[in-house]
DNA sequence: TTTCTAGTTGCGAATATTTGCAGTAACGAT
DNA sequence: ATCGTTACTGCAAATATTCGCAACTAGAAA
């Protein structure tokens, strides 16, 4: 059985109604492997079909991502991405100077998840985690300043 | 000698112009001990001094953030904090649930840190980190839930 | 003191996202 | 097949932040 129809049979048992609108976001973001935008997904619909709000789509962003079928990271700058759950946790590594996103692997930051837990009683969310810094070029390039 | 007059005279030293507004938004911020929004610097001038635009606002502790004097946390949903550099650094545990922010020993996340830097060559950046997740009370909370 | 000019400001517009509200339509129940 | 409830949508306005541009002025130079 597709994702696609997944998530929609899931959406459904869960009392909510499937609407044209949920079908063609939900078809787009089931082809869809990778990250993604909201305006990437509204864009790749009103090439095709123009009767499709933005607001609509954040709204069924906002669902999936309630229902456990979508995680959302957000990158500051006001930049959000979203990717299907199945995408794996991961750490987004977002380069501060070139803005460049290397995921990596979020079991490398289990221990801080831990530290946390026993230090804070905060429990950490590693799924999708966004952290910032300077990748290995922009480091390179950074030799003028102050140490 | 005070922390708003060393700011001013470094950034003069560093040529930028000293304005009315840049006196008025630094001298507000020495006094102010803790986090703050750039709204809220705006707000407490303007009760005294109307002239003072947001933007402007924006863009000088976007320079002080550049000159090492402020650092800016971005904690996501459009939501951007700002504070004195001698704050220190720590990690922020923001709640999901109930928004509060918890101020972490950043150097609980040294290691994760190395790992990163080992692995993918990228420099995390462990001022003002951001991390997102759920504070003790909000887990308790939070059984009603498919585990 | 006056002049000059590049750095700075205010304003309004643009950006991405969220929200209130009135109208629409999905779908369970007749 | 029709109806009624209420979840959902589109639209327009609100939010926080950024940006282009014309007007202004800090501060160096004359
Ligand atoms: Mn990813
Ligand atoms: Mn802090
Ligand atoms: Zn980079
Ligand atoms: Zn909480």
């Amino acid at each position: 059985m597709s994702k696609d129809h997944n998530y929609l049979t899931t959406l459904k048992e869960r009392g909510y109604r499937i609407t044209p609108q949920r079908e063609m976001i939900i078809k787009t973001i089931a082809r869809n492997p990778t990250h993604f935008t909201a305006d990437e997904i509204h864009t790749k619909i009103q090439t095709r079909v123009h009767s499709l709000n933005i607001a609509t789509v954040y709204r069924t962003l906002e669902l999936l991502v309630e229902e456990g079928m979508v995680c959302r990271s957000d990158f500051g700058e006001g930049h959000i991405i979203y990717a299907p759950e199945d995408h794996g946790p991961h750490i987004h590594l977002v380069c501060r100077q070139c803005n460049q996103v290397i995921d990596a692997d979020s079991t490398l930051a289990h221990s801080l998840k831990e530290k946390m837990q026993e230090k804070y009683q905060f429990a950490l969310d590693l799924h999708h985690l966004a952290v910032f810094g300077l990748c290995s070029a922009c480091q390179k390039g950074e030799e003028h300043h102050e140490s």
